[in-house]
DNA sequence: AAGCTGAACAACCGCAGGGCA
DNA sequence: ATGCCCTGCGGTTGTTCAGCT
């Protein structure tokens, strides 16, 4: 028994939406709103794939999408996220209001991939200036291996989480973390970090106390230490792979929080898969 | 001016997860 | 508990356009 086809391909329309057809979808979702896409060309009298309908509503049609240039605070911001969390292009999308994952996924694949690489590969330049000139010629993608992009990401699972351990190891990035946040010494009364009540060297995190500000001066943070630990704890490679497979590690607890912390305050609610070994103290 | 090349981005495809019967 | 349906996601492909030769 297979799997019933989206939609019959045949005699469907596929490629570029005209006008009439954006302007029967949109017509059609400001009457009835979103939802029930493999419904919808039927009732809308649109000869299209629900999947295709529901695409072009997301990435192009919505009123909210913003359009033009990335700015430079945005790029930022996408270098930082995707440090955190891979390609996991929808998160990053939350991030950015008013940008789609599709935008951020073409805009990460055609410009700051390569200045990724190239920053990788030639340390003495920091922060290249972006693209202004469009079409201008740069070597050869074909054959390029794949990139790996930022640092390695372990994928994560969806499931409530409110409150994140952190090993003793990572405990010298938490503080100097809090300490150019919210001050020395005050690491302990103002920061969402608390000690466990067990006495053991461990920390948790508690989301409940994570206000924007310490979220921005997060996202803000250079991330650089965390792959470095994540290189030298874990087996890095394929990075979607490494997850369930790879034994728990207390240098992946504090990879991970920023990444819990982040969708979490986004009512995402995204923690790692259970065999990870991640303490992960979930919400029921 | 024409052809070529690569950048940009819209759109497609297959898969996975959640919900529901 | 199981299977199906719907939706969303991420990878990939296709198309258009601008700059270069």
């Amino acid at each position: 028994m297979g799997r019933r086809p989206c939609c019959a391909k045949e005699g469907l329309n596929r490629g570029a939406w005209t006008a009439i057809e954006d302007e029967i979808l949109t017509d059609y979702i400001k009457l009835h709103g979103e939802g029930k896409w493999r419904n919808l060309p039927s009732s809308a009298g649109l000869n299209r794939c629900g999947k295709s309908c529901r695409l072009r509503w997301l990435n192009y049609l919505r009123p909210d999408i913003k359009r033009g240039n990335i700015t430079r605070d945005e790029e930022d911001l996408i270098v930082r996220l995707h440090n955190l969390l891979g390609n996991r292009w929808s998160l990053i999308a939350g991030r950015l209001p008013g940008r789609t994952d599709n935008e951020i996924k073409n805009y990460w694949n055609t410009n700051i991939c390569k200045k990724v690489q190239g920053h990788r590969s030639s340390t003495a330049t920091n922060h290249k200036p972006r693209n202004q000139a469009r079409g201008k010629k740069s070597s050869s993608r074909i054959d390029e291996p794949k990139p790996n992009t930022g640092s390695s990401v372990v994928r994560t699972k969806a499931s409530r989480c409110t409150k994140l351990l952190i090993s003793p190891e990572a405990q010298n990035l938490r503080d100097s973390f809090c300490d150019r946040v919210v001050g020395p010494g005050l690491v302990d009364d103002v920061s969402p970090f608390a000690p466990m009540e067990d006495n053991s060297l461990d920390f948790v995190m508690d989301f409940n106390q994570v206000d924007e500000k310490f979220l921005s001066d997060f996202l803000h943070d250079d991330f650089a230490p965390l792959c470095d630990i994540d290189q030298n704890g874990l087996e890095t490679g394929d990075t979607s792979t490494n997850t369930s497979s790879s034994s728990p590690s207390s240098d992946q607890t504090f990879l991970f929080s920023g990444e819990i912390m982040l969708c979490d305050l986004d009512l995402h609610s995204v923690a790692p898969l259970p065999d990870t070994g991640i303490d992960c103290l979930e919400d029921q």
